[in-house]
DNA sequence: AGGGCCATGTCAGTGACTGTCATCAACCTA
DNA sequence: TAGGTTGATGACAGTCACTGACATGGCCCT
């Protein structure tokens, strides 16, 4: 066995997630967080850039499969349907559990400094589609305007998904915000 | 004559923005600022609840002005319509000068931090829009989609009056930028 | 066996931000 | 006009996020 316990990454993610449930993101410190872990502050700070980050590890993952499912679409698929199928795929990555995403989802709505992380997550996210949907031969306000379509649609159907108490399907909610949004933008 | 020279908080302002363009945003602390402006750390911090909001403390009018527009907006005007005519009236709030605009711009531009304080500002302020157009009858999903075509047309004219050296009139390309909103979705 | 690797620990430091109390000119009130 | 109040600022100590530098000690490779 290792010299230290392995995942100290992950312990380091469990930890925060429940102190910051427990008694709120502001009134956790740091410290705190990786005694629960069985970690220090230092190596806190070697896994993750600041306090907040540690909610967002997993935009990253989150990104690199919408990119790869844009950049893997037909040639003859519309940028607003490559989306909307990329995005259609990543239930999946909501596999660690509805309810950590919920309690994760509850945290950050309630700080306004981690909206502000949220919120420059999503735009990092809308940038990169862009950029995707331009290699594909997608002209400039085309792409931006498809990649922003699929994020917004993608908060919308979030959203649903976790007031809805009967656990619907995420991907579903999704085909469905999709639709709403066609039709929507049809009837100009 | 008071006690103290006046104008503490325009001092701060000045203060502020004058290191974050001459040293940078990360490289300039709270102390400097408040010694250029012949006051103590814990009075800009009176003024201003951090050290990105000395940046931002004018968003506040900006979303005033706007939110006023749109409620002043006639009934008859097409929700779109009276947003467009609220932004194309904001020219005068950056009578402060483009100069200044300019530099304050750059600094934002180039700190991840102040991008996410930009970010929920203009966050807040599509929020803020859509109430206003939910108080005016406008349904649900319409007054946010306006408010956030109205957000996004604003960012698309900022940033070809701030990259025109031609110093164009920045009311007049919120206009061209909006028609061009138009002729896109048009097309759908 | 030896030596380097690498995740973690330890410690000292900087700087953002806060709570609290003191100061003192301007203003108000009797 | 004397005295009390107000409000913006200063002074100061404290917490906590975050960083740099160096030490430690199992693990792996040769």
């Amino acid at each position: 066995m290792g010299r230290w316990e392995p995942n100290a990454r992950g312990r380091l993610s469990e930890a925060a997630l429940e102190l910051y449930v427990e008694r709120g993101y502001e009134q956790t410190t740091v410290a705190e967080i990786a005694m629960r872990a069985g970690l220090t502050e230092r190596t806190f700070f070697r896994h993750f850039a600041d306090k907040r980050e540690v909610l967002f590890s997993g935009s990253d993952a989150l990104r690199e499969h919408l990119v790869n499912a844009v950049a893997g679409a037909p040639d003859s698929a519309a940028p607003i349907d490559a989306v909307a199928a990329a995005f259609e795929s990543v239930g999946v990555l909501f596999q660690e559990g509805r309810e950590r995403s919920l309690r994760r989802q509850a945290v950050i709505t309630a700080n306004a400094e981690l909206r502000e992380r949220e919120l420059i997550k999503l735009a990092s996210l809308s940038a990169a589609l862009a950029d995707t949907l331009r290699l594909r031969g997608v002209p400039h306000p085309a792409a931006s305007l498809a990649a922003e379509a699929g994020v917004a649609v993608f908060k919308v159907a979030f959203e649903r998904w976790a007031d809805d108490p009967g656990e619907p399907d995420l991907s579903q909610l999704i085909r469905e915000s999709f639709d709403e949004l066609k039709a929507v933008t049809a009837g100009r």
